[in-house]
DNA sequence: ATGAAAGCGCTAACAA
DNA sequence: TTGTTAGCGCTTTCAT
C-alpha cells in the first residue's frame, strides 16, 4: 500500500481525474478525453467535466501522465552560467524553441564543473528530457568524454537525445545530435583581417587553455598567420579565462612587461572588454596605437567605445536548432527527410571601429 | 492495458527496478532500498544490485518516483527575458539554491506577457513544482491578478508555493510566499543624494508605465522630491522601457526638445547606459554637464566610463532567498521558528563617477 | 535483511 | 459517445 495520505494539512485531499469524473458523473476516461482533446466528446458532457475541473481546482498531474507514457515535454539545457551573455542568447534560443513546441525548460549551472554536468545529465535522464542539451567548449579529459558518451547512449536507449551545442563530437558511435557554428573559421578570418591591416604581431588574449573553444580560435588564428607568413612568437600567445577581470589584468601584466604587438585578438568580447579597460588606464589609445577584436558579438561589443570589431556567433539560433535537430523525429512530420543529426552554422566577422590600419599606429613597436 | 510497447526502436525495453531485481535475483524492495540508500541492506546484496544496474544501464524514472510520493524536486522560475541582467542574476541565485537542495529547476520566459506567465504557473503546477518564483514587477491589472490569485491558492492546496520574488502581495488573504526589496527606500536615497548635490531638476527617465517597480521607484523619487521641497514638473517624468534603446533614443529627444535639467535618474542601469550614450553623442559631458545614475547595479554600471552611480539590489540574494522562503517548511528540521513568509532585503546607494556637485554644471540650466 | 503487493494518477485499448 | 480496466515504474507497509 502507497504509504502517503493522499490529505494535506487541511485533510483536503488533491483532486484526481477520479474526483472530477465522480462529480462530473462521467468516467475518468471521459475526463482523460476532455483534457486532452484528442478524442470526441459530447458539448454538454465536456461542458460538466469543465465545470467540475473549474470547481475542484483540478490540475493535472504531469508525473502521472508521463507515466502513462505520454512524453513529459521537457527539454534540458545545461551552461556554465546562465548570467554569462554567451550562455544565455543560447538559452533563450533554446527556451523559446522548447516553448514554442509546448515545452518545458529545465535549466542546470555547471560553475565550468565537468563533474557537475555529468551529474546534470543524468538528472535530466530521470526526468526523461525529451532532449539534452549541453552547451559550450568542453575538456579534452579522456575519463569524462567516455562517461559523457555512455550517459549519450543510455539516454538514447530511452528515446532521448544528448545535444553537443558548440563543442566537438564524442565519436562515431556516439549517439548524439549536434550544433555546431564555425569557430575556426571566424577567427581566422579576423586574424586575417587584422593582417590585412598590416598588423604583424597579434596578442591573443584569454580562453581556458584546455577547453575545445580556445582551441578552435587559436587554430583559426594560427592558420592565417601562416598563411601570410607572420612569424609565430609564443609570447604573444596569452590563454586564460573568459572574464573581464582576466582580460584586464593580463592586458596591464603585457604591457608592463613591454611584449610589443600592435593587435590584440582577445578570445571573447568580455575579455576585449576587459583588455579596453587596462589600455585606457595605460593610456594607449584604440584604435590609434593598438587595435583590438573581440569573438562572439555579443551587446557589450557594440556598446563599448570605439565599438567592437569582433565575429557574429548566431548564439539564440544555436539554442533553436539544438532543440530542433534533436526534437525533429518526434514532433515533425514523418514525410521529411531524415534528419542528420548535425547542423552547422556560419560565423561572420562585424567590422567597426575598434580597428586601425597599422600605418596610423605610434609607438609600442 | 496501457498502450505503448515499452520497447524503442530496437526491441531493447529500457529497464526498470524489475529488470534490476531479476538480474540481481532480489525483489523491487531492494533494488529501490538500495536507490534511495535509506534503509539498511546487506553489503553482497547492494553490490549485486549496483552491479545489475551498471550493467543494464538502468536510470530511475523520477516520474514514477514522483508519482509514488517523492517530492519531483524541482523548482520553477518565470522571467521576462533570460538575456536581461536583472532576471539572470536573480536566475543564478535561484538555480545555485535550488541545486544545493539537490532541485533542478524550471526556466520560463514571459517576453513581458501576463498570460504567458499565467500558462507557465499553470504548467509547473501540473509538473508538481515544489515552488514557483514569479520574478520582477508586475502590471495591475486586475483579471490577471485574480487569476493569478486563484493559481497561487491551488498550488498551496497541492502542498506548493507560489513566490512573489520583487513584486508586490495578491492580497491578504492569499498564499503566497515573498520577496521583496527596498525599492522605493533605494530611489528616495539616490534622488536625496542628487538633492544633495544641488541638483533640482531631475529628469526620470524609463521604466514601463504600469509596472510595479516603475511606481515604486518613482514613488521613492517624488518623495524625495516633495521632502527637499523641490518643485514637481512632470516634464521631467519620462516612463517607457527598461531597454537601452529607450534611454538612447528618449533621451535624444529630451535634449532635442530643450527641457532643462541638471541630472538624470534612470530607471535601471540598462537604460542609463542608453541615456549615456545619448548624451555622449550630444556632446554632454557626464558628470560635468549633466549627473546620471542608474539603478540595480548590474555590471554595465561598472563598465560605464564614467562609472555609474546606481542602487544596488541584491538580486543574486533574491533568488536564494526565494527558494529557501518556499522550501523552509519541507527542508528544514521542525524546530526552526515558523517561517514569516515574506523575506525583505535592503538596498543601497553605490557611489562611483556620474555624478557631480550641481556647482560644477555649466549650460543647460 | 528481504519479499509480496498495493496504490500513486493517468491514458488508451477494448468493450458496449 | 462513453465506460471498464490494465498497466506505466516506483515506494512503502506489512509480513516474514
Amino acid at each position: 500500500m502507497g504509504r502517503q495520505s493522499g490529505t494535506d494539512a487541511d485533510g483536503q485531499r488533491r483532486s484526481t481525474v477520479t474526483d472530477v469524473a465522480r462529480r462530473a458523473g462521467v468516467s475518468t476516461a471521459t475526463v482523460s478525453r476532455v483534457l486532452n482533446r484528442n478524442y470526441p466528446v459530447a458539448a454538454a458532457t465536456r461542458e460538466r467535466v469543465e465545470k467540475a475541473i473549474q470547481e475542484l481546482g483540478y490540475v493535472v498531474n504531469a508525473h502521472a501522465r508521463a507515466l502513462a507514457g505520454v512524453s513529459g515535454r521537457t527539454v534540458g539545457i545545461i551552461v556554465n552560467d546562465v548570467v554569462d551573455p554567451f550562455y544565455a542568447y543560447i538559452a533563450r534560443g533554446v527556451e523559446r524553441e522548447a516553448s514554442r513546441g509546448g515545452r518545458l525548460c529545465l535549466v542546470c549551472c555547471t560553475q565550468g564543473d565537468p563533474q557537475r554536468e555529468l551529474a546534470f545529465v543524468e538528472l535530466m535522464h530521470e526526468r526523461r528530457a525529451d532532449a539534452v542539451i549541453v552547451v559550450g567548449g568542453s575538456v579534452a579529459d579522456r575519463a569524462y568524454t567516455d562517461e559523457l558518451a555512455r550517459r549519450a547512449t543510455e539516454l538514447d536507449a530511452d528515446g532521448s537525445k544528448l545535444v553537443l551545442c558548440g563543442r566537438p563530437p564524442l565519436g562515431e558511435r556516439v549517439p548524439t545530435a549536434s550544433v555546431e557554428y564555425d569557430n575556426e573559421g571566424g577567427a581566422f578570418a579576423l586574424t586575417d583581417h587584422l593582417l590585412t591591416q598590416g598588423h604583424e604581431r597579434v596578442l591573443y588574449l584569454g580562453g581556458p587553455p584546455g577547453l575545445s573553444t580556445t582551441r578552435d580560435r587559436l587554430a583559426g588564428h594560427r592558420r592565417a598567420l601562416e598563411l601570410r607568413g607572420a612569424e609565430p612568437d609564443s609570447a604573444l600567445e596569452q590563454p586564460g579565462a573568459f572574464s573581464r577581470a582576466f582580460g584586464a589584468r593580463r592586458m596591464a601584466e603585457v604591457l608592463r612587461q613591454g611584449i610589443r604587438f600592435t593587435a590584440v585578438f582577445a578570445a571573447n568580447d568580455i575579455v576585449a572588454a576587459g583588455a579596453a579597460q587596462a589600455l585606457e588606464e595605460a593610456g594607449v589609445r584604440v584604435p590609434q596605437d593598438v587595435s583590438l577584436v573581440g569573438y562572439d558579438d555579443v551587446p557589450v561589443a557594440q556598446e563599448m567605445r570605439p565599438r567592437l570589431t569582433t565575429v557574429h556567433v548566431p548564439l539564440e539560433e544555436m539554442g533553436r536548432q539544438a532543440v530542433r535537430v534533436a526534437l525533429r523525429d518526434e514532433d515533425e512530420d514523418p514525410w521529411r527527410e531524415p534528419a542528420t543529426g548535425v547542423v552547422r552554422l556560419g560565423t561572420h566577422i562585424v567590422v567597426r571601429d575598434s580597428v586601425a590600419p597599422r600605418g596610423t599606429h605610434r609607438g609600442r613597436m
